[in-house]
This record gives structure tokens, sequence and C-alpha cells, in this order.
DNA sequence: ACCTCAATGTAGGCAACGCCAACAATGATG
DNA sequence: CATCATTGTTGGCGTTGCCTACATTGAGGT
């Protein structure tokens, strides 16, 4: 059947990027569950096939959105620990979680998204690669401390860990409510202490 | 239309916990995305509608799955609590997060489940009743440790917090694949360790 | 013993979804 | 200017969650 001419052109121009800036909007909005292929088109005004072009599954689009997440996690992580060059350790840890933190407070969907356990195998490579980027910031300045011996000596990776655990299991229980977010941000410096000095009184 | 007889009666005689068992084993097998009301109702032997009559929406099954892993988390972390009742504070603390990551690592769909953020209303009282009783032996533990002075003084919830961010943190991580599950237990105990005394060098 | 009725299971239908295949419009490349 | 890969459209298929109307059952009151 021949097309009945309307206003907006044929080819939309950058359909994949209209897409993946509706599904964030959705996400945020109405969660995860709520995103459909057919839905995103409707509201991006193509039919319902169109974004099956661009994303061959939905699951596809998914790790699409995770994937930005982690770019956008990634540049305030790095824009913390730019802020705060030649600050004492403590502090520039405290700011790295608190970046954390704030991102996890205003994207917790995306948040749960990037952390699901499911990415088509085509997506998981780049996905760890950003995963390893956004510890990048931690690693970076563990490494650092250690150097300086601010910071115990033993395998870096496993000290990191130890922080980068805390720190995204307080991010995980705000995006699944289990804690209040205000409350776990007001409390960050003493959160950020007690991991650096022990829960043994010394 | 009349019925045709079949050797199954009519009656089922307890549907729902067939239904939880057999959406619990599929959960374990094919993962959250695979769970369908039909295909459940299908694996049990009943109608496509029968499962409605025992959980009003998808959700609330999910939440019942859920409620059911609290329920077997605490039990585990109980059972951790009481297998070390004199030992000293650090090793106590290790067995609580043993028997947390193991849960973990046998059912990461479930974990990832029950700290999802969308639930019934109705089941969400439920649930928090059940986060905060399986938040119950860590607490214990800390008050206890406090009272002996084993703990830094300070508010008692801040401080079990940190502690259980770091180890649902960790939990989060591997249930997330973003980490190696044998990896992270057989460093558990200097993980532990580094959380009791800190990073900063003493 | 019978009747009633709430609980539980069944049958069918509806709208929405993801995915697929066939076709149409477009713009870049020769 | 013809060709053709890219990108969008239409229509259809099978599945799903949920709803309504109906059937079967067992328990409790008379």
């Amino acid at each position: 059947m021949p097309r009945i001419p309307t206003s907006r052109p044929y080819h939309h121009g950058d359909l994949r990027a209209a897409l993946l800036q509706s599904a964030e909007r959705t996400l945020r909005e109405k969660g995860a569950a709520a995103l459909s292929l057919r839905e995103l088109a409707r509201a991006t005004g193509v039919s319902h096939a169109a974004p099956g072009r661009h994303f061959k599954d939905k699951q596809a689009l998914l790790d699409a959105l995770a994937l930005a997440g982690y770019e956008r996690l990634n540049q305030a992580l790095t824009a913390a620990a730019a802020d705060t060059p030649e600050a004492d350790f403590e502090q520039r840890l405290t700011a790295l979680a608190r970046a954390y933190l704030g991102f996890a407070v205003e994207n917790p969907e995306l948040l749960e998204l990037m952390f699901a356990r499911k990415h088509e195998p085509d997506s998981s490579g780049r996905l760890a690669a950003a995963v390893d980027q956004s510890l990048g910031s931690l690693t970076r300045t563990f490494a650092r401390a250690q150097e300086r011996g601010e910071i115990v000596q033993g395998d870096p990776e496993r000290v990191t860990l130890v922080a980068a655990a805390s720190l995204h299991g307080l991010a995980a229980l705000i995006a699944g409510c289990a804690l209040d977010a205000e409350e776990a941000m007001a409390g960050l410096d003493t959160h950020v202490h007690l991991l650096l000095h022990g829960l043994k009184p010394r």
C-alpha cells in the first residue's frame, strides 16, 4: 500500500539516539517493567517494527541503555576524582563515594539495569569494559594511596574490592529502597571514615 | 461444556505451594525472565487461570517467592550465628558473611528478585519485616560486640550498616556476575579482616 | 440427608507484546 | 541515472497477563 504523505519525513534521522533517549525517560519515570519496544516506537512516532532496525532484541536496547549509564557514571566519577586533586585520601574517597551514591539516588532503575545478570553475549564484552573503566577511578585512587603508604599493603585489587563492595552495597540498598537515600548520603562521611579506620577500636 | 474425567482430581490439594516450588525451580534454571504464569500452570498441570486464584498478580507470585527467599536466608544466617556461639567476634562475623555469600552464590536470581525495587504495596510490609529479620542476626552480633567493647562505639545502626553494605555489595556483585564467586569466597576472611581493622595502616 | 455457598479450578476472550517476513521509500555510490 | 544497501512500514504469528463467566468440589448449617 502506498504511503499517505505526512509531515514527518520517511527517514527519522537518528532514530537510534531518539529511542535511547525516550527509553531512558520511561525507565526513569515508569520503571524498567514499563519499557516496551512498541510503546517506545509510538512515543517516537515510528512504526512498531522500526526499533528492530537498530536493536536486534529488546535486551539489546537494555544493554545499550546500561552502557550509556556506565558512561555517565564514569564521567561523574572521573569528575569527582578531578575535583579533589590534592586533597587527602579520605576526602578523595569520600568524594568518589558521594558521586557514586548520587548517581544511584538519581538513577536507581538504571543502576538496577546496569548490574542485572542478563546481557546479550554481544554486549557483555563492552559492558565488562565499561565496568572496569568505572572501577578505574577507584583503582587508581587506591593504587596512589598505597604508593604513598596511606593504605595497608597487600593485593591492591582486594583492598579496592573492600571499598568498592561497600559503596556498591550502599548503592544497591538505596536503589532497592531498602535504605533511605538522604540518610545514607548524610552518613557517608562517617561511613567512609569507618571503612578506612576499621570497626575495631584502636 | 462438561468436563472429560481425568485421573487428576478437580482440586489440586495445595496448588499454591506447588506453584511456588515449580516457580523457584524455573527461576533457578532459566532465570526470572522465563517465569510465566501460564507456563507455570502447564508445568503444574492446571489451567492457565488457576494461578490467579492464589496470586492476584504475577508480581504477587514474585513477592511470595522473594519472601520465601528471605525466610531461607534468615535460617541460614541464624544457623551460622548459632554455630559459632563462643567464637571471637571476627570469626563470628566471618561465619555470617560466609553464610550470606553462600546464599548469594547458590541463589543469584532469587537474590536479585529479593532486592528488586518493584513490589506490590501489599507485600512490601511483610518483605520489609523479612529484611529486618535477616538483618537481625547481624545487628545482634554487633550489639553484643559493642557491649563487650570489641567494636567502636557510636550509633550501632551505622556501624552495622557499614558491614551490611559491604557484604551486600559483595553478594550483589556476585549475583550480577561482576565478581567471580569462588574468588570472593576464598578472599572472604581477608575481606572481613580489612573491614574490622580498616584500610589505613595502624 | 440435603441445601447452600464459598473456595477453587476451567474455558474463552481481549489487548499488548516481541519477533519475523515481505514490501516501500530513501539517499549514497557507481 | 541506475543500483542497491539502509531504514522504515505493514501485517501476521504465537505468547503472555488479566478478565469474566461458568463448573466442580467440599464444608457447614438445617
